[in-house]
DNA sequence: CGGGATCCTGGGAGATACTG
DNA sequence: CAGTATCTCCCAGGATCCCG
């Protein structure tokens, strides 16, 4: 995967944030509106807080969400994805009318 | 991840067979027609012929990919996308979409 | 409540050597 | 040419405990 990352091919930029399992589901999940980092927990069942709180860190640092802590008791931390992050919904609706679309019997394996 | 696997929640069934790095780009390559094993070794720059074995062995099991195999010296196989793997191209050109769509200064990190 | 720190596991991926 | 076999590394992810 080295320097054949030619313009037309803008699906090595959109894996470089997509890549882990959580990590697509943690952008629909935002997608739908801003959310406080026990919402994200709950509605990802089965993530791990851990996980959570380093995939949303290096969504911070690639710019495609805000993390805003507000100072009080108790604690609350809301992220909420950025225009960028935003103009990833096409691929998540992409994604998403794929895998509706397929029949479960479809799927072997 | 467990039984929150809604209707409407068909990303996670696209995840099951574009989870790897390297698998989307496999789909991306085939999705332009039919290719030999050393074709998509070549045009994937980088990947071992380990992972590349891997990946189409999974893409069979999971009938997104057939494997066709001519008993010639020097032998010939050659990989082609099923129907099913076909339908794939939306959620590719999405992603391709939107990676072009970026630009390089928004992307930090 | 929202994490950080630490340790551990599993699988994706690379390197190398060898085979039908 | 198209793999197979083995070994290793890396890292996403989980488990647990603890802190502000």
């Amino acid at each position: 995967m080295a320097d054949h990352c030619l313009p037309e091919c803008g699906v090595e930029r959109c894996l470089l944030l997509l890549d882990g399992p959580w990590a697509t589901l943690i952008v629909r999940e935002l997608l739908v509106g801003p959310r406080r980092f026990n919402e994200l927990k709950t509605a990802l069942d089965g993530i791990s807080a851990h996980t959570l709180t380093h995939r949303l860190k290096r969504f911070e640092q690639h710019g495609i969400v805000t993390r805003t802590a507000f100072a009080e008791t108790p604690p609350r931390v809301v992220y909420e994805l950025t225009a960028l992050g935003m103009t990833l919904s096409g691929v998540l609706n992409a994604m998403n009318a794929w895998g509706v679309s397929v029949e479960d019997e479809q799927l072997a394996g």
